[in-house]
DNA sequence: AGGTAACCATACCGGTCGGTATACTCGCAG
DNA sequence: CTGCGAGTATACCGACCGGTATGGTTACCT
């Protein structure tokens, strides 16, 4: 379902706070971030925060149901674009490499379960949610191979901490050398 | 070297408090923990803690420092109960298999890095020189194949991420596999 | 005309944040 | 006997935290 991540319309104020809430929680971290710094980011008040989303929790967990479904469309973009067959597979570490030349924070769920993880917080089924799908398009790129599409994917979670949190700048080219081999065998 | 982690001999209420911190920050994230709670959780306060080491940002970097080394010790010690040989860089993924059973938050260092990843915060350096440590170890049980070594690397670094972010039981042994199909060909 | 949803401005709440100040006790080495 | 490093206890600081309260202005719908 590539529904299962969408975000209700929003009146224009709210379209504003989510956006300047995603790039503050992308860029800095969600703890680090707050209310009042989101709401001036917007240009609008805390007052409409709250009458939108309810609390910081809500605004969080739309946060990440947005980035997911916008980043599954961005792949699924790149991996239509390459004929069917197993390149298809490869064609996501395509996506990942142009996705982390900008978004050099690595992974949002990553980062976020590091925060919220084991908490209770509403975002944890999201990152679960999330990492699922991921794991789900590797296999079915590989014509449902669940063992294959998941070691696809472990290659894919380790490209973005490698190149992140580790620095290593290759990290995805050589992930994608790896998934060539693994889809060779 | 394995003394690039190491941690200068400290007092004992200097001992607890790095505990209670270690303890603490790796369950609840660092930016959750403050320093009233750690000085607490170790039966001291805020004065000696402030004594010994000077800044929180400091006692995070300690915290770092000190967690790296004993996990590198670990997975050496796991290590060398196996016969030189490829079968050696399995090994670090049974290692990490026992970790992740009582250690479930993940890697230390990848969520350290989403809470202070690009803010220059004096933890970051020894961040990215665990990866780098651990990235070496592989390429060193593979008898130096760079490559090979990094990729072992990225499926050890995506297990982790799969396990406790994805929720995904069977994360290590599935990249325990993968691995040795690249060992193989 | 009246209702209502959306929005803005501002002030406030109790609590916690990282960090500092003051003043005291203890054990040990010169 | 004296000085000092280590530790305890407590109070304080300004800033910020998530969240609420009050009150007012638009614009659209019936």
């Amino acid at each position: 379902m590539s529904a299962q991540f969408d975000v209700m319309p929003l009146t224009p104020a709210g379209e504003r706070l989510l956006d300047a809430a995603a790039e503050l929680f992308y860029r800095r971290g969600i703890r680090a971030v707050g209310v009042d710094l989101i709401a001036d980011a917007a240009g609008t008040t805390k007052k409409t925060l709250y009458d939108r989303f309810g609390s910081k929790d809500a605004l969080v967990a739309l946060y990440l149901r947005r980035r997911a479904q916008r980043w599954h469309a961005f792949v699924r973009g790149y991996v239509e674009r390459v004929p069917p067959g197993p390149q298809q597979a490869l064609a996501v570490f395509d996506a990942l490499a142009e996705r982390l030349a900008d978004q050099d924070r690595g992974c949002a769920f990553v980062n976020a379960h590091a925060e919220i993880g084991g908490t209770g917080h509403p975002g944890e089924p999201v990152i679960r949610a999330e990492k699922a799908a991921m794991r789900a398009l590797f296999t079915e790129l590989v014509g449902g191979d669940a063992d294959l599409g998941a070691q696809l994917h472990l290659l894919y979670e380790g490209a973005n901490v490698a190149v992140t949190a580790g620095g290593q700048p290759d990290g995805v080219e050589q992930a994608r050398r790896a998934a060539a081999r693994l889809l060779d065998g």
